[in-house]
DNA sequence: GCCAACGTTGGC
DNA sequence: GCCAACGTTGGC
C-alpha cells in the first residue's frame, strides 16, 4: 500500500474544511511530478496532510484515497484523486521537528520543498505516525 | 514582505 | 533545443 505527502494551505483548504466535508476531489494540481504521484496511487492509500504557507508548517492529519486518478474534462492533462478523513494526529508534526529527525533528511519535502505531492517511504511513514501520537 | 528554488514559457 | 525572463510556491 502507498503512502503519500499532499499539501494545502489552509487558507485554500483547511483540515478543518477536510473535517466537514470529509471527501474531497484533490483538484488544482498544476506540476507534472505531482500529478504522476497522483496517478500512481491506489484505493486504500494513505496520505499525510500538511498544512503549507503558515508559521508553523506542519503535518495535522491523515487522509485515504476513496476514488483514483480521473482527468479534467476541462483541462486533461491535469486531473485529481478522491480523498476521504481517516484520522486527525494527536500532535501535530511540525516541519521543525521534521527537520531535526536526520532519518527524515530525504523527505523531498526537506530537498524540494515546492513540490506538493509527494511519496513517502514505509519507514519515514512510520517516523512520522510515531512523532504525531505523542508530544 | 522578502527571497530562494524551481517550473514554465517563448523567442531565437 | 537552448536559455533568459517570468511566475509561483513556500519557508522564514
Amino acid at each position: 500500500m502507498g503512502k503519500w505527502l499532499l499539501k494545502s494551505e489552509p487558507t485554500t483548504w483547511s483540515w478543518a474544511d477536510q473535517i466537514r466535508e470529509v471527501t474531497t476531489k484533490w483538484d488544482g494540481v498544476r506540476n507534472y511530478q505531482a500529478r504522476n504521484h497522483m496517478k500512481k496511487m491506489n484505493l486504500g492509500d494513505l496520505c499525510f496532510f500538511y498544512h503549507s504557507g503558515i508559521k508553523e508548517p506542519a503535518i495535522v492529519g491523515i487522509v485515504t484515497i476513496i476514488k483514483t486518478y480521473e482527468p479534467d474534462p476541462v483541462d486533461p492533462s491535469f486531473g485529481h484523486v478522491t480523498v476521504e478523513v481517516c484520522e486527525t494526529l494527536a500532535f501535530p508534526v511540525t516541519l521543525k521537528a521534521i527537520k531535526m529527525e536526520p532519518s527524515l533528511e530525504n523527505l523531498p519535502l526537506i530537498k524540494q520543498s515546492r513540490l506538493s505531492v509527494m511519496p513517502v517511504t514505509e519507514s519515514e511513514w512510520a517516523t512520522l505516525l510515531t512523532m504525531g501520537s505523542k508530544e
